[in-house]
DNA sequence: CTATTAAACAAACACTTGTTTGGTTAGTCA
DNA sequence: TGACTAACCAAACAAGTGTTTGTTTAATAG
């Protein structure tokens, strides 16, 4: 057998890669800024991960994994669409500022920004996107409703949140999630 | 009287930066990428700014002048709230895709990735973001609506169509601006 | 025609980037 | 105890970064 062993510093790698990610972004952050935040030489981290775009997948990878768990746990106790609406967008405010640096890096890092890995980015952001629109397809709306560009507003809306949310600050994301719902509610429902 | 010459090529340099980092990113950019485009010497260019921020500010500035002009000569010769916000929300889409590479920059560079100039960044996209806030205003809306937040709804739509607006696509910027006002005009009005 | 100067070139500078290589330390298992 | 190897260090690598320096070209003004 072989020899297994913490693998306890691996995960602080990818938390403070994703954390530096994060908050400067994927070019803004060298490998020596993660190798200090995790107190080892910069050529140890090739260790772990074979390139710094192999990071980002991995953290990519965590990050759609926990947003989709977020969203879908927060709209699943729910049956009525537009309370669904409402739990699923306060859960993607919370996820662009929030939550784990896991979910953040999804919304800030770009695809486009990495070379080795941009279908694979892509990817990861579809199947998010994907659960996303089907909360959006369920609502019952008029008929002169676009489904899509409803998904583009709202989608576009929690996006940017990233930009300005503040914890601390006079909205909750229940709160925000709650009032945009209700801007459209009355407009498009059937 | 000094000898004034052409300045032509002082454009066309802004002008070729301008494009580069609306299309890859500010720090993805070289000053050699720069250089290549406009087929002179990286170390020339600083004969015309004296630095890469300064370049990015003198874009920003350009930038911000010309989307409060299409903005407002959108808006401008409307009297109707509703449609003012229509027309608003098509220039913005456009102003974010379409509209000359200055525009663009304003809505991909992130003040953050530049080290000199971030408060004079903020500060001449917030002098764009008050003119939305004003359309946003002068809505007449129901008592429980909290403008901030709508605006940040369509704001935040509008800086996110960059990212999947398709000018040749199935749908045009004036047809986008329609629907999203459509979809809060009803739930929201007075 | 000559002095001036706008506008560029040629070449380097100091530094940072992601990454590789070879060696060292210290747990683990038979 | 000895073989194995996970996990790291130390040091360099080649390429790329923004920028500076001294020099040249060529247009203009007097």
């Amino acid at each position: 057998m072989k020899a297994q062993r913490s693998n306890s510093r691996n995960d602080v790698l990818i938390e403070s890669a994703a954390t530096l990610f994060a908050a400067q972004g994927f070019k803004a952050t060298s490998m020596r800024d993660i190798a200090k935040a995790v107190d080892m030489l910069p050529g140890s981290i090739y260790y772990h991960f074979s390139s710094k775009d192999d990071l980002l997948l991995a953290i990519y990878e965590a990050g759609v994994q926990q947003i989709t768990e977020v969203f879908e746990s927060a709209i699943e106790p729910l049956t009525d669409p537009w309370e669904r609406l409402e739990a699923g967008m306060a859960a993607l405010v919370r996820a662009v500022t929030e939550e784990s640096a896991y979910t953040r890096v999804i919304f800030r890092v770009k695809p486009d920004e990495v070379t080795k890995y941009q279908a694979e980015l892509i990817d990861l952001r579809d199947q998010f996107e994907a659960k996303f629109a089907q909360l959006i397809g369920d609502l019952p709306s008029k008929r002169w409703v676009d489904k899509h560009l409803l998904r583009l507003l709202m989608l576009g809306a929690g996006n940017h949140a990233q930009l300005w949310f503040d914890p601390e600050g006079s909205y909750s994301a229940e709160e925000i999630g709650a009032q945009w719902s209700r801007f459209i509610r009355d407009a498009v429902a059937r």
